[in-house]
DNA sequence: CACTTTTGCAAAAACGTTTTGGCCACGTCA
DNA sequence: TGACGTGGCCAAAACGTTTTTGCAAAAGTG
């Protein structure tokens, strides 16, 4: 019955013009501290509160940030991009709340059709339309991962260090005593498989290690591939996977192997849900730190929002080390 | 430089009016096919995409439905309502994108400022103000969980039968050899847990259980809780735990204490990531499920948003039953 | 006292769509 | 032939704010 109320009704009831009433609200033009007061006590009691589409299409601003997530739906969505994702969604909106804005998880199919005064990609596609599209529309964008080719001035990126500390945790297996230290990786060919390989063999050429690299074979399980890999006679001593699918693999063949970790084979993985997990043994990992890389985002999204330049971009990967390594091989192994 | 390009410059490239380019590329007026195609044809060439946020102020509709987290920052928020809630997102998220909707999670502070078609209130609250609010604004609200007091139109709730399986669960432990079964329960008084204590103690009071309900004392942690309960003389041989976080407590105190489960000790929980978790033993679980929950609240916001009588707000509980429970006590014990 | 500057407020112009109401031309039917 | 529907289109009115511009009156300045 009651329709909704609106800036006219709170201006028709303190007497004074709409615009009035809006500066007072919004803090904005030169309004007495008097007049501001009333304006407030009525609109408390009258329960008003602007509708925020209109406001939005007034001011160019809705406090929405969109997320744009390229692999949803994608065959190893689930175990590959998931963990990594929910924790980068989870940091972008916690940080974003923290700074008055709210965040809508879109898949690719939505954007456009959304109020959005921006938007984070999550695993950036070269020549995406939407760089272009958003830089039409004077939005800006942020990108996780690293910047694309054309540089659009509106196109920012947060980036970690995923290579360095490879090479980190690699070194740290090797003065753990391994000498082999194979990688168990993926089969989809994404920007983060195709990295830690390039990684992995870098290091391997420059410090003389093997290359030892196992993948699961077509309709193989990531399973067996990790049994085939610590089953053959100069099987490695060492063996980094590329997330947590692989760690359960690993873990799993090496029980029914009957090899132990650490004394017999070191694990390590790249995870974002170490604190979560329950594994059998706790496993050194590899974070991307996922959450404060979508916080990261999130900052420098609202930094350009609001006209100034963004802040850190760069968020560095951490290296947990764990029982999986912490101790050693054990000595004289054949 | 070229700057947006608006239903004005579709207008004047095609010779029509802008209502005529609306109804064209809405399908909603008379408009001729010849011009239709006309029009479609030069929206694509121009790259024209609508304003959401004026498409929204001008439609009254702006195609998001926000989530509403109220425990959010609570103090077990982390253990006991994200892993329901992330769940819940998850699958009114897909279910809302496959009917091209966009899911925004909210937490209490930014409703109001963000544009919004309908909103889903997790736990909701009596007498929340956010209900009158929306039913102000003829914006429909779901909520999961039971119905609220005043009867508001607007307001829809989807439900599940909770106790009903909780008795189920209850009676296959005593069928699996239990009879004295117990409930490791929460120490914060929200709705899913005073359910199921009172749905405990119904069953107990049915079936002549004896009622063991240990819970963790002020500044104790679940793990201290759950080994105090399993460590009497008379303990029980069979336990319900309320979330994840008291069946890590009830598996590690079951280890140190030397109880084997499910030989000594039956062990079950609520739980909606049973596929992600390792535990030590598979778990029996009752599961919310959250996922379908949340597509089924999504559908039925969507429903209402169509003018549509929303459709299933039911979404029956279910009961896995796995190793922890599946053998049944070891015969003949004291 | 003549003058600028500041203060407090309001009228009106955006913002970019969708929607309403209407106009005209062209048939159809009595 | 006149009344009446109907298909195709358009002008203008919403939608509910924010923002720009303007204009008095009050306050400061020499």
């Amino acid at each position: 019955m009651a329709s909704r109320i609106g800036i006219r009704d709170v201006a028709r009831a303190t007497g004074l013009s709409i615009t009035t009433v809006s500066h007072a609200l919004n803090g904005k033009g030169r309004v007495s501290e008097r007049t501001r007061d009333a304006v407030r006590a009525a609109a408390a009691k009258l329960g008003y509160q602007p509708d925020p589409v209109a406001a939005g299409l007034a001011s160019g601003r809705v406090g929405v940030l969109g997320i744009l997530v390229e692999h949803v739906g994608s065959r190893n969505w689930e175990h590959t991009y998931r963990p990594y994702y929910a924790a980068f969604a989870a940091g972008a909106t916690m940080l974003a709340v923290e700074r008055d804005h709210a965040v809508v998880v879109l898949p690719t199919s939505l954007w456009g059709k959304v109020p959005l005064d921006g938007v984070i990609v999550v695993d950036p596609a070269h020549g995406d339309p939407i760089m272009e599209e958003f830089g039409r529309r004077g939005k800006p964008v942020v990108t996780d991962g690293k910047p694309l080719d054309p540089d659009f001035p509106h196109v920012f990126a947060v980036d970690g260090d995923s290579a360095e500390t490879l090479h980190t945790l690699l070194g740290h297996l090797r003065d753990s005593g391994a000498d082999r230290i194979a990688l168990l990786t993926g089969t989809e060919p994404d920007s983060y498989t195709l990295e830690t390989e390039k990684a992995y063999r870098a290091w391997s050429d420059a410090t003389g290690n093997p290359v030892i690299i196992e993948a699961p074979r077509p309709g193989e399980s990531p399973a067996t591939a990790a049994e085939r890999l610590l089953s053959g006679p100069d099987r490695p001593d060492a063996v980094h996977g590329l997330n947590e699918t692989y760690g359960d693999a690993l873990l799993g063949a090496a029980r029914r192997l009957g090899l132990a970790i650490p004394g017999d084979l070191l694990v390590t993985i790249m995870c974002e849900t170490a604190e979560d997990k329950h594994w059998d043994v706790p496993l050194t990992v590899l974070s991307l730190e996922a959450e404060r890389r979508g916080a990261a985002a999130a900052a420098a999204l609202i930094d350009v929002l609001h006209g100034a330049e963004p802040g850190a971009l760069s968020v560095p990967t951490r290296l947990i080390i764990r029982e999986s390594t912490a101790g050693g091989l054990a000595a004289g192994r054949g």
